[in-house]
Formats: structure tokens, sequence, C-alpha cells
DNA sequence: GCCGTTTTCGGCCCGACTGTTTTCAGTCG
């Protein structure tokens, strides 16, 4: 079994020994060595043979066997004892918001409910409600979550929740009252994924009820879940699930910090905190074993901005990006945290197309947006002959491209259009143009658009040898538009990147507002391995250059600094690099 | 089940909101 197979089951052991009612403690060290496996760059099986797996912050004994049980069979026995106690729709209950564990178990085990056809039909006969602990507004709050359900998919994609973001906290932070405002959450980490919306307001006491008024009547907002004094979440247009809190202002780097998570990071802070006997909630320091009442104790340190709650720990300024509990805390102790890749850092991309192909701009049009952005330059990457379906160049058509482009680099100064293609690759792993074509650009990006039904280890082969050609420059978007609808890779990206670092090819970070080929743990991978990464967001308009900033997410999230990336070079280094 | 500068036992993060309770359990983040 595969690594993003072992971490599913892991989860799911841990919901199973919630729904049993076991030590909560058993059940959350299961997912946490989920997350601890997650985490894991290097190869499992390696570490499972060589028994390092031991090593791993997370992975005790027992679940190092039930890791290995499952990587070489499939399943573990504990698994399968786990698995039987409860019937597949009982879990599946639990993705309904509002039902945890111990509804759940009540309902299967008091009305022997366990799917969801049977449990709405027992809301329609009034049977949830007469259950001890249940009334009619949980009743009627499980069949709004389980319509929920239906509706609605609980990921979204982070340029589409962060237009979401953008809409409702433009008003929100300008309105009166407000003194400080924040995206937090796996939004401001910018994961690839958003489940949803987290918003940090400071405000005196007496603006709070107005600006929650404010947040609950916004225009995007389609059902309110709570509305509270501090607290408050709602459903926006398109599903996605929007909260805001507010708080005092000296409380609000805190709050910050606390909603921006992850979980992983926050549990690891608090700890941190308690070892200096302090304890940490989003609203400040209190002394450990204080004897004040709660919410009462009286707070300590005094931070204005997160980089003072980071410094009263001992530890230098974290980016959002990089708090997952993946050894950042361990680093910013040592002040050895990388310097981060920033936007300003990118000072042209690599994979763009015009109206030569299948782009929606010419090739005048697409340099005029990239100057505007302040880059340096532009790389014109369009179709070779053979993808059809994109309108890819003839021969001919390539040297025309090839002249005009010349044409406009004579006439611009500061500013330089790098002459390239995106040339497919060939179920054979054989490049689409002929070598005297190859020859007129100065870089090749090379990419699968056909034939995807290989398994794993042909289009892996495929992908090699196209990368392995001594024209080839980097590999352009390396997982498709599979990544997000399978669990794992259609090809082994591992091996990809392995063969990159031999040859000293590039690899792209494609990141198209609507899939993102190259993710953080990638990323992560990609600088171990020494390889330089290419962020381009295979822009087909003048306005979809700026998608690049999906692919800075991930770069960030994969510890990558300017010098991992190869647009952030200056327009001189880049030629020199090329002519070599 | 995992972990260890309070270390092989005894902890393991903490608070808001909701609903069903009259003092708290469950859920969520």
């Amino acid at each position: 079994m595969d690594k993003p197979g072992i971490i599913r089951i892991l989860d799911e052991m841990g919901t199973l020994l919630e729904l049993q009612g076991a030590n909560p403690f058993k059940s959350r060290a299961f997912q946490n060595a989920a997350r601890a496996v997650e985490g894991i760059t290097a190869d499992l099986g390696e570490l499972i043979s060589s028994g390092e797996l031991l090593e791993v912050r997370g992975v005790g004994k027992s679940i190092a066997v039930i890791i290995k049980d499952l990587h070489a069979t499939g399943t573990s026995d504990e698994y399968r004892e786990l698995r039987k106690s409860f019937p597949d729709g009982v879990v599946q209950m639990l993705s309904i918001p509002g039902l945890g564990p111990k509804k759940v178990k009540a309902i299967y085990e008091k009305l022997k409910i366990s799917n969801l056809e049977d449990l709405e039909q027992a809301i329609k006969e009034d049977r949830i409600a007469e259950l001890d602990g249940f009334g009619s507004k949980t009743q009627d709050n499980i069949l709004k979550g389980l319509m929920a359900l239906r509706t609605r998919s609980d990921k979204v994609l982070y340029p589409k929740a962060r237009t979401s973001a953008d809409r409702i906290f433009e008003g929100l932070g300008k309105e009166r009252g407000v003194i400080r405002a924040e995206v937090a959450g796996s939004l401001r980490r910018r994961k690839e994924v958003v489940g949803d919306i987290d918003i940090v307001i400071s405000a005196k006491k007496k603006d709070c009820a107005p600006l929650m008024e404010v947040f609950v009547n916004h225009a995007d907002v389609t059902s309110i879940v709570a509305h509270g004094e501090t607290k408050s979440s709602v459903i926006l247009q398109g599903g996605i699930n929007c909260d805001l809190r507010i708080v005092e202002d000296k409380e609000f780097a805190f709050a910050l910090n606390y909603f921006t998570g992850s979980k992983e990071h926050n549990v690891e802070m608090r700890s941190r905190a308690r070892k200096v006997g302090l304890s940490l909630n989003e609203y400040g320091f209190s002394h450990l074993h204080a004897e004040e009442t709660r919410g009462k104790a009286k707070q300590l340190v005094q931070c204005k901005t997160e980089s003072d709650l980071y410094k009263a720990l001992g530890l230098c300024y974290i980016d959002p990006e990089l708090r997952e509990n993946l050894g950042e805390i361990e680093a910013a102790e040592k002040n050895a945290l990388p310097k981060l890749i920033e936007e300003k850092d990118i000072r042209g991309t690599f994979h763009c197309h015009t109206t030569y192909s299948d782009g929606a701009n010419s090739v005048q049009e697409m340099a005029s947006a990239a100057q505007k952005l302040g880059w340096e330059y532009l790389g014109i990457a369009d179709h070779s002959k053979g993808a059809v379906y994109a309108g890819g160049l003839s021969d001919a058509r390539a040297k025309e491209q090839v002249k005009e482009i010349d044409a406009i680099n004579e006439k611009s100064k500061g500013f330089r259009i790098f002459k390239g293609t995106e040339c497919d690759i060939l179920p054979t792993g054989d490049l689409d143009w002929s070598e005297k074509t190859l020859a007129l650009f100065e870089y090749v990006v090379v990419s699968v658009h056909s034939n995807f039904k290989m398994t794993e280890s042909e289009m892996t082969k495929r992908v090699v040898k196209a990368l392995k050609h001594k024209r080839t420059t980097m590999l352009g978007h390396p997982t498709g538009r599979l990544l997000l609808s399978r669990d794992g890779y259609p090809i082994d990206m591992i091996k990809v990147i392995d063969a990159a670092s031999d040859y000293g090819k590039m690899i792209e970070i494609n990141s198209h507002p609507s899939r993102l080929d190259l993710d953080w743990r990638l990323c992560k991978y990609a600088r171990e391995k020494g390889v330089t990464v290419s962020i381009n967001p295979d822009a087909h308009s003048a306005t979809s250059l700026s998608d690049v900033s999906f692919g800075v997410g991930a770069a960030r999230k994969g510890w990558l600094s300017a010098k991992n990336v190869f647009n952030t070079r200056s327009s001189r280094e880049i030629s020199e690099m090329l002519r070599r």
C-alpha cells in the first residue's frame, strides 16, 4: 500500500477508536501518526526496512508495526479488528457537520442506524429528537448538516477560496471600529486546498455586536451557522464556510497566531509554553496552574505582534506557510529558517501561450502585461506540432514566431522575451519537434498532453526519457490535471525529481487556478535533491500571468528560497544559463 | 498509543457556541 493509503487508514483508525469511546489520547496518537507519515519525504519502504521509521516523531512501536503491515500487505490485524466494530455508514455519519463521535455512537447503538438514508428517515419520523441529550434543534441541525454534506464539496482550491475571502474581507476590514484585521487559517498558510475561511479582527467591546451584524448580513452569506458576541460562522455562496472572531487589540497577536494554526503547530507552541511555566491560549499567556478563575488570568507577556509572541518563546518569527510542526519550530529555535521566496522575487515566467497556439493574447500583449507586473522578462512557450487540439505550431509557424520575438526584443529596452516551446512528450518519450526545430529555441519545456492511460511506471519512463534529452530545459506541468482527482500521482514524482537532479534539469511548479502541479511536499523533496524549480502559471492570457502567486505559495510551503527558484534570476543570468 | 530538561509513569491544548441541561456535554476549530 502506498503512503496516501496508509495516511488514510491511520486517520480512519483514530476515528474508529474515537467512536469506540477509547482513550481520547490513543485515538489522537493515530491521527498524530498520520500527520507524521504525511511529513515524511524519504522513501517509506526504505525507512521501514532500515528501522528508521521508529525515529519519526509520533510513530512508536505499535503504530510502526501497523504501518509496516499496511505497506507490505495493504491491511493489518488491528485495522481489521477495528473495522468490524462499526459499519461503513456509521463512519460516514461523522462527516455530517454537527455530528461527532458521541452522538453518532448514540444514534447507532440506540436506534441501530448505520447509514445516511436511515438517518434521514429517522429524522422525518422525529425519532432522533427523542434520544437522551438530543432535542428538536439538534435534530434540525443534523438534517441541515446532512443536506449541506450532499450539496457541498468540503474543500476548495486556494485561488477560489482567496477570491471569496477577499470579497468578505475588503468591506469588513474597513468597517468603523476595526482596529486590526487579518485573514487567518489555512488560507493564510496558503494551503493548496482550503477547507474554510477564518477572519480575525480586533475591536473595542462596544463595536463587536455591530461588526458581527455586518458580517452575518454580508451579501455573499447564504446561511448563518452560529452568531455570537465574539464568534460567528456563516456559509458563503459556493458553499465555503467562513468564521469571524473578534478580540481585544491586546489579544490580536495571540488570536491571529492561534487561528492561523495549523493545529499541529499550535499544539507544539502550547507545549513549548508549558515548558517555561506558561499556558498559551488565543488571548494571551497565563501562569500554569494559576488559581485565577478561567479567563481572568492576567496577561503576563504583552505581545503586540506575532513576532513578539514567537520571541517570548525563544523563537524567531515563523512564516505562516511553514506552520505545520514539520521541523519549523526547531529551526526557529536555532535561527535556521530559510528566507522564503516572495512574490516580488519573481522576475518573469517561462510557460506562456499566445495566439500562435491556444493563447488569448498576442506575443506583444503578453509582453506588455508582464512589464506591467514589473517583470524583466517573459518566456513564450507555445505548443508543438503534435498538440493539434491546442493549435500546435507547424515548423514554419515556429520559425515565424521566433522571428517576431527577435524583432520585438530588438526594439525593447530593459525587457526581454525568451524564445521557448512547450514540446509534447510522445508516448515513446521522444520529443515532438525535430532536432532542427528544437535548435530554434532558447529553452524547451517538455510536457505530456496525450496517452494518459499508461501505468505509473510506463508514464515515469516516458517522462524521464524526455527529461534526459539534451535540449530539454524543464519539465512542464509534471502531474497534469490529475493531482486533485486522485490519491496519488499519475507518475512517480520521486523518480522524476531524482532524474531531474541527475541530469541537471528543472521542474515546473505549474500553478494554474484550476490546479497546482507540484505540491509543497514535492517542492521540499526537490529542494533536498538540489533541483531548481521554475514557477510558471501556464498562462493562456495576459491576465492569468498573476496566477504565479499560487505557485509561490507552494514554493514557500516547501521551504524554498529565491536561490532554489529559476525565475528569480536576472535576465542576464538566465541568458547565460540557457546558452550553456 | 506516544513521549521524556518534572523521563519509564502520568501526562497529553484550550475556549466559544449550542442545545439541553439547571450546571454541563458535545462539537468544532
